[in-house]
DNA sequence: CCCTGCGAAATTGTTAACAATTTAATTTGA
DNA sequence: TCAAATTAAATTGTTAACAATTTCGCAGGG
């Protein structure tokens, strides 16, 4: 029998939806998000949106209020960004320690395709696809070393990712991607740790 | 009209309380935890509960599996546990440098009180109050300092907290925690700074 | 003795209805 | 005209009932 539909995978998907339409600046800062309106909009009741919107909340993207719902948060200062940035920057550097000495050729596969997508995202200049398969490509190893942190390794970037979306030129984005990928599959930790450094700021 | 209940003030009753006995060990590892008993509990339905649980599961204390509910998730390695300490001890660093110079008389009124419960506490080595207590303190200036990143940290400590819950001797927490506040009340940031980071390890 | 399948019980997932609160619109009075 | 008070609408908070799924005990067969 194929899948029902059931509460958290339902979350879980309209989760996801709206932090990519959060990420890629749908909504305005401070703007109240209306539960009826998105269970009209996914066809369920407000059950599954209100767990999807406190996760959100939980994950420090939208800001909750008590009988007045959620809005968008405010961004994060520079400082505060510097922070989240270090803080990051930390869990994805031990994870890639972590994570190249046991890499198999699936998982090199895997990050194949996952930065073919984001190489393809940048030639079409989608800013929304650019943050999300640039999120998906290093939740992978972040995933595979320790699936314990990858909840506080996505709530850090979504949050970095929020403030800037990089004013880095796409190209820029996809040189450094395929670096970092060059160094995975040449097994060396060094030269991945550099290219880490020089994408995460 | 005194308040009544209302469910993300339950959901935050809920979700402190549970956090709290997970702290202190009073579930196992992978134990599952069943809403209607917690709803009996607590005298409500089901809803609120699963507000609390979800929101655990996101801080990375309760792990969830599709249609099975929730259990306590398996506890941090060694490694995990170090990286999670570096990260939080980066944010409460900030957090510092960005309270002491902006303290004023009621913060240190507040300070005050909540080391003299962590004290109390661990004159009475009771394993829960200290952890609590332990919490309440650093929260306070991490709270004042950035409220963006209130629920981040909260997420990092918890996890550290339940990893370990401290081998020293509640002489020493009551100790470093007399040193972290009494350089708080000199404003002498660099000596926070490090009485700060002989606390978090 | 085990293990496989069946069925009952327990548990989670979803929904709709209702209660409480907030927001807005409108009226009323100075 | 403006501001305060009142009412109506919209929105969130809570609950109970029902559906779907998993879990557990048990009987039957090997």
């Amino acid at each position: 029998m194929s899948k029902v539909s059931n509460r958290l995978a339902f979350s879980d998907h309209i989760c996801d939806i709206i932090r990519r339409e959060l990420i890629s600046g749908k909504f305005a800062h401070d703007e109240p998000i209306r539960e009826q309106k998105l269970a009209t909009r996914f066809g369920t009741s407000r059950g599954p949106v209100r767990d999807a919107l406190l996760r959100l909340t939980q994950e420090g993207i939208l800001a909750y209020e008590i009988n007045k719902g959620v809005r968008v948060n405010s961004p994060l200062s520079e400082e505060e960004r510097d922070v989240v940035v270090g803080m990051r920057l930390q869990l994805e550097k031990f994870c890639m320690r972590k994570f190249i000495p046991v890499v198999t050729s699936s998982d090199l596969d895997q990050i194949s395709i996952l930065l073919e997508r984001l190489s393809s995202a940048c030639k079409r200049a989608s800013l929304p696809e650019v943050a999300e398969s640039d999120l998906a490509l290093h939740r992978y190893w972040v995933a595979q070393a320790s699936p314990h942190l990858e909840s506080t390794w996505l709530g850090l970037s979504v949050r970095m990712i929020m403030k800037y979306t990089r004013l880095s030129k796409y190209e820029d984005i996809e040189k450094e991607h395929t670096n970092i990928v060059s160094a995975i599959l040449e097994k060396d930790l060094e030269k991945t740790l550099i290219f880490l450094e020089a994408n995460i700021i």
